[in-house]
DNA sequence: TCAAACCTGGATATGTTTTGTCCAGTAAGG
DNA sequence: CCTTACTGGACAAAACATATCCAGGTTTGA
C-alpha cells in the first residue's frame, strides 16, 4: 500500500506556487517547476494536470504561461493534493467475499448492511482524511525556515 | 494507493478462527478456510503465512492440524491485521526531492528536520492507525448478524 | 506575421508490486 | 508408512506506477 511520489511532488509544487504568487512571479511553468527539485518533467506535467482537473491550479497556455494556484493557499489542503493525485477511490477495497464459498446460498439481502470490516476501515480512511484536511498549503510554506522562501522565488524567477 | 485484499481475507479468516475456537473446532486447516470464501487456496496461504510470522496465528501441522488464533480475539486488532498483511512501511514514503534541484548545494544539517509534508503525513497516518486498532476480531464477530456464527462453524466442522 | 514558449491529451514503453500457482521438504496422526 | 497438513522458495501473469514522446492547441513578443 504505497502512496504515488506525485503526491509528494505536487504538495512541495503547490507550495512553491504559493511563494511565486507572494511575489508576483505567477504563473510559473512547469519546466521550472521540474527544475527546482530536479524531477522529470514530463511525468511532473501529468501530476500538474491532475491538479487542474481537480480544480486546484489553473494554467495559462502560451508564452510567459505556466500554472498558478486557482484558490488561496489557506483554501487548499494536503487532503484535497492527495485526492486529487490519488484520485477518489478508498484504499481498502471491498470484494465482498462474504458472499461466496459457504454463505453462496444465502439471499442477496443477507448482506445489504457492510460488514464490520467495512466499517471499521472506512472510519480509519475518514480519520485520516480528516488529519489531511487539517494541513493547508499555506501552513506548509509557514513552516519552511526562514529564508527558504526568498531563495525559492528567486530562482523561479530566474531566466 | 490500494490495500492488499489480502487484508480482507485475513480480518474475515480471523473471525472464523475465532468462531471456530469458540465452537471447539480449532486448528482449522487452511483448506478449509478458504473454502468457507471461496479464496485461492495457495494464496490464502501467503497470507496466513504472514499472520503466523506477525505472531497474531500459529498452526500445527500433520493430520488433524491447521491454523488457530494465538492470543483471544478481542486482543486481536484490525491494525494488526493490516500490519502484518501489508509490512511495516508507510503508505507515503520520503524521497527528500527537496534536497535536490534549487537546494543541491545546501549543507545536509539543512535537512536536519523533516519537513512539513512528511510531518503531516505522519500525522494522519497515526490518526489511521489508532483508528483501526480500535476495533479487534471480536468486535468483529460480534456485529454480524446472529445466526451466521453457528452456520460458519457448522461449515468450518464439517469433514 | 510568425516563431518561440507554453499547455493538453493520448500513445507507448519500462519497471515494480500484486496476485496467483507450483513444488520439494517437514511434521504429526492413525 | 501413508495421509493430511504446514513452510518456504521459485516462478508466471496481471495490474499498476513511473517515465517518455508526440501531434495538437494558445498566447506573446519580436
Ligand atoms: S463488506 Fe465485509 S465482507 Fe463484504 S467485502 Fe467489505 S469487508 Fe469483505
Ligand atoms: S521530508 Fe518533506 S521534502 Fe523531504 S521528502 Fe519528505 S516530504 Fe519531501
Amino acid at each position: 500500500m504505497r502512496m504515488n511520489e506525485g503526491v509528494e511532488w505536487a504538495a512541495h509544487v503547490c507550495v512553491l506556487l504559493h511563494w511565486a504568487e507572494e511575489g508576483g512571479d505567477a504563473p510559473v511553468p512547469a519546466t521550472r517547476l521540474a527544475a527546482a527539485y530536479d524531477l522529470p518533467t514530463a511525468y511532473l506535467v501529468k501530476q500538474l494536470q491532475a491538479l487542474g482537473r481537480a480544480g486546484l491550479t489553473e494554467s495559462v497556455p502560451g508564452r510567459r504561461g505556466g500554472v498558478r494556484l486557482a484558490r488561496p493557499a489557506a483554501r487548499i489542503t494536503l487532503m484535497d493534493v492527495v485526492a486529487a493525485i490519488e484520485g477518489p477511490d478508498d484504499a481498502f477495497a471491498c470484494t465482498e467475499i462474504r458472499r461466496q464459498g459457504m454463505n453462496a446460498e444465502r439471499p442477496a439481502r443477507d448482506f445489504a448492511q457492510p460488514c464490520g470490516v467495512a466499517h471499521a476501515m472506512r472510519e480509519a480512511e475518514l480519520a485520516w482524511r480528516r488529519a489531511l484536511a487539517a494541513t493547508s498549503i499555506a501552513d506548509l510554506a509557514g513552516s519552511t525556515p526562514a529564508g527558504r522562501a526568498a531563495d525559492a522565488r528567486r530562482f523561479l524567477a530566474a531566466p
